[in-house]
DNA sequence: CCTGGCCGCGCG
DNA sequence: AAAGCGCGCGGCCAGG
């Protein structure tokens, strides 16, 4: 281990280091807070409070540790040419990013381990699984400003080891299960998944500000009116079940939805179509009170100091079905609607905003090779207008509005193993047509006879699933069903390689701020749902027309 | 005081 | 036999 502080030396090692002709170099960096962060205990994982101290590489059991508080940055530009591997490269790419260092080519032992057991383990887990090696983490918060001691400097080192023997340890695994192409396709996208971060999304937040004012003061009277009238706290369901139970008559507390522990349900569809007065102000008052702490307080305490704008954290894979994930905030969930307008790009850029129609249904039309299925969307026919028609007994021409909705219920619930009485709850609840048991019941048969390939495709799916919990997406991710905790399932084996491969929405980079940004050109940059996949859309047919 | 489960709800 | 799936977040509430 060499602890390098002067830059003649840091020259020399680097240069051996390039010359050496290493096939994969561990790659790890500690960061201490600026000046002005000091006192705030995550800003270390912040690359606009914080910036690198050490970077340190490892090759075998060498490892350099270099200290860029003495050694000029830029010494380490031929570093980035060479093949590293750091563990959750995203955090590591960010940082160096800041610092006008960008790798070429960064391998991520937190994928790695993604692949090879179905869930991202941090470094100390896999080290103690793979490794056996217990390490000790809690020198990871220590002040890393001032003169280093010789521990932190051990400390350091190590885990750039531990991220090049992780490669060895997963890497064998991952070849044999099929998954090397996933890997490789999610590695290469680690530069796009920083650089989205790092550049964050514009908010305007006056405008959020004064919306949220406005929310604020519309709940206030609808709060203080249901607490006098209500003598409870409507934020609570416990109370509100209470509430219920005392008011409703005897019959509708017999029918009343309830909820798996078995507490009345106190959700919009259970208030739908009961008449007692006090509901109508107790759905509003739900509905700004999410606005309000999701939406308002939420987002506004994720506003950045330093660049104005929201810096999520995005993961890769980071969903047990294989899914991109996002959070602090969620960027995948903002109401739709005017929330949106507050995304606003800088004056002269626009945002773009891509969508693939029906993505979800053509997929499954492909993985069942559902000829009626296939066949509309090659004629670019309308699908659901399709399934009405076939649900319904009627030529397509005689459609009607609500038949159609009922047909969206069908296609998007069914496919994925929905059973009669879910199509007749969904049906009512998220498309509003009303629809009793046996009439969900029919429809459910003529669905399957007009789409026999997903019927087949259902039964194949069972087969399989009785003797392999192990579901494959096409592309080479793998899902073990059989380690979730309700063992394997129907629906989520047929959801899974349906709804995994499916990639949505992708916002275009703007240039300008923040400052390295504007070198950064990954192509598209990805916001919404992103899921890992193949190269798809192979052999998926095309919408018909853009929106 | 913090943690974790449950619930309801925002999105795809 | 019957079954839509996947998330994250905020509030409440119980337990430590």
């Amino acid at each position: 281990m060499h602890y390098l502080r002067e830059s003649e030396a840091a020259r020399r090692a680097i240069a051996e280091l390039t010359n050496a002709g290493h096939t994969l170099i561990g790659l790890d960096v500690e960061t201490a807070p600026l000046p002005a962060y000091r006192l705030d205990a995550k800003a270390g994982l912040d690359p606009y409070k914080a910036r690198i101290r050490t970077v340190q590489l490892a090759v075998g059991q060498t490892v350099w540790v270099i200290d860029l508080q003495q050694v000029p940055a830029d010494l380490l530009q031929p570093v980035m040419a060479l093949p590293l591997i750091a563990h959750n490269a995203v955090f590591e790419w960010r940082f160096l990013h800041r610092l006008g260092l960008t790798p070429a080519k960064l391998h991520d032992s937190l994928l790695l381990s993604r692949l090879a057991t179905g869930q991202g383990l941090s470094l100390a887990d896999c080290a103690r699984e793979q490794l056996g090696i217990e390490i000790d983490k809690t020198l990871q918060r220590s002040d890393w400003s001032r003169d280093l001691s010789a521990d932190q400097i051990a400390y350091a080192a190590l885990d750039a080891v531990l991220a090049l023997k992780l490669w060895d340890a997963y890497g064998p695994a991952i070849k044999a299960s099929g998954q090397a192409a996933a890997y490789r396709r999610m590695a290469q996208a680690v530069p796009a998944v920083a650089g989205h971060m790092l550049a964050g999304i514009p908010f305007d937040a006056t405008t959020h500000q004064a919306w949220l004012a406005r929310w604020t003061a519309d709940r206030l009277p609808l709060r203080e009116q249901l607490e006098h009238d209500l003598q409870i706290n409507p934020d609570s369901g416990q109370q509100l079940g209470a509430w219920l139970a005392k008011h409703l008559t005897a019959e509708e507390l017999k029918a009343w939805p309830r909820t798996a522990s078995g507490q009345l349900k106190t959700d919009e569809a259970a208030f739908d179509g009961c008449t007692l007065p006090a509901l109508a102000p107790l759905s509003q008052y739900k509905r700004l009170a999410k606005k309000i702490s999701t939406y308002g307080t939420g987002y506004a305490a994720h506003i950045h100091p330093v660049t104005g704008r929201i810096h999520a954290d995005f993961a890769l894979a980071g969903t047990r079905g294989g899914r991109f994930r996002c959070r602090n905030p969620n960027l995948q969930n903002p109401p739709a609607g005017d929330f949106r307008r507050l995304f606003k790009a800088p004056d002269g850029y626009r945002l773009v905003v891509a969508d693939y129609s029906q993505v979800e249904l053509r997929i499954a039309a492909v993985l069942a090779e559902d000829p009626a299925m296939l066949d509309a969307y090659t004629m670019g026919a309308d699908l659901h207008k399709r399934t009405a028609a076939a649900v319904a007994g009627i030529p397509e021409s005689e459609v009607t509005k609500s038949q159609r909705q009922l047909a969206k219920a069908c296609n998007f619930g069914l496919i994925y193993g929905m059973g009669a009485a879910g199509l007749a709850a969904y049906a009512s609840s998220s498309y509003g047509v009303a629809m009793p048991l046996e009439a969900a019941v029919k429809a459910r048969r003529a669905f399957f006879s007009a789409y026999p390939g997903i019927a087949r495709w259902h039964a194949r799916t069972k087969v399989k699933g009785a003797t392999d919990p192990a579901v494959r997406i096409r592309g080479g991710l793998i899902r073990d069903l059989g380690k979730e905790a309700y063992g394997w399932k129907l629906t989520e084996a047929l959801n899974t390689p349906v709804q995994a491969p499916a990639r949505k929405s992708c916002w275009r980079p703007w240039r300008g701020y923040p400052p390295r940004y504007r070198d950064w050109r990954p192509g598209w940059s990805i916001t919404s749902t992103m899921r890992f996949c193949s190269k798809s859309p192979t052999g998926i047919p095309k919408p018909p027309r853009s929106p």
